[in-house]
DNA sequence: CAGAGATGGAACCGATCGGTACCAAACAGC
DNA sequence: GCTGTTTGGTACCGATCGGTTCCATCTCTG
């Protein structure tokens, strides 16, 4: 059964980590917004850096669970189902605390390309892109993995967007491109004859 | 004239800042980098915030100039001329030492909106984005303005895929969704007769 | 050559970093 | 009620953080 400390810790330090940075969150500050005792942090984290993987291990899979419930929702056919995710960003991109996507602000902070934090964060990504990869071979579109990775660029583009003029313009900016796009790529599988 | 000490000061914390972060280098790096003593750097420098600030301004200066001469030494017609940004960046994520954009970066690290380093990032992508608007204007774009926002979007997508695959495939499918963008818009200023 | 300003090196400061050791209280299951 | 585990609190550790101070040396100018 899970403990109550480690909970509160996960917790605590997902909040603080996403709101000012890994490394400008020491531990003194997540022991004493969670209440934990510096005793009990480490008897369930060997170090700060193994609280960060779990973190964002936790983020991964709410992240991707938030990702499938909204497309899931949507009103929409099933050609444009991978548009509700710009749709499900403007909502992100309103919210007080927005502070950019946790992923990639860890693959900034954590440089090493081979650390644990910055490897859990590609890795995230990765999982979006095949996710949306099973939308789009779904709907019918001929190259579903390139078109899955450059609505993830999008994605990207508008949190990064979103983040510097802090409005949630960059969310239907962003759908508008991919509607371009998916309306381009659509035509080599659903519509093979010419129509002019 | 320029203090020499000055100069290694802001070279050597540039190419720190950007490969590490600038959080992660302190500034007994940026010292024995720069072979610098500790109270010259002081004597040039108020604190460490100053120093960010002044780099991320000579960064700013040299990057932009970049894209000017980029676009200028593009053999295209003047209709896509913005579409050389995406050539320029592929060569950008082939660096040995890519770590993504410096400004992005430091949005990220420091998370304070109102911090002088972040503001000076932001407002460097605000001046890309001018830029771009005057090509697409000069090129007969009409929503000229959207539309630099979105590659401007397009840009810092394709920079964060490359951040995160560490490849440069980033750059020519984020060109792909800027060809099918831009192919879409022109329409509505070039083409205003419908062709079938 | 003489003087002045800039320089690099090192000692030092308080604060904070991540991490360890120890302790008394709260808690559980039997 | 008693035992054994988990808890929060605190003191402490070496290392490093950004920043100050002093000094000997170097270089450039007059």
């Amino acid at each position: 059964m899970p403990s109550n400390a480690r909970e509160r810790l996960l917790t605590a330090a997902e909040r603080l980590f996403y709101e000012e940075g890994i490394r400008a969150v020491g531990v003194e500050r997540i022991l004493s917004e969670s209440g934990v005792g510096r005793a009990s942090f480490y008897r369930h984290f060997p170090s700060k850096d193994d609280l960060v993987v779990e973190v964002l291990r936790r983020r991964d899979a709410a992240w991707r669970s938030w990702l499938t419930d909204t497309v899931e929702a949507s009103p929409r056919g099933t050609d444009d189902l991978a548009l509700a995710l710009f749709d499900g960003l403007a909502e992100r991109f309103a919210a007080a605390d927005f502070r950019g996507c946790a992923f990639i602000n860890t693959m900034v902070e954590e440089a090493d390309p081979a650390s644990p934090a910055h490897r859990v964060a590609a890795e995230h990504k990765e999982k979006v892109i095949e996710y949306l990869d099973g939308l789009l071979a779904a709907a019918g579109y001929r190259g579903h993995r390139t078109l899955a990775g450059q609505l993830a660029l999008l994605g990207d583009g508008a949190i990064v967007a979103a983040l510097r003029e802090r409005t949630t313009d960059a969310a239907p900016r962003a759908r508008a491109v991919a509607e371009a796009l998916l309306a381009t790529a659509e035509r080599e599988e659903h519509l093979p004859l010419p129509d002019c």
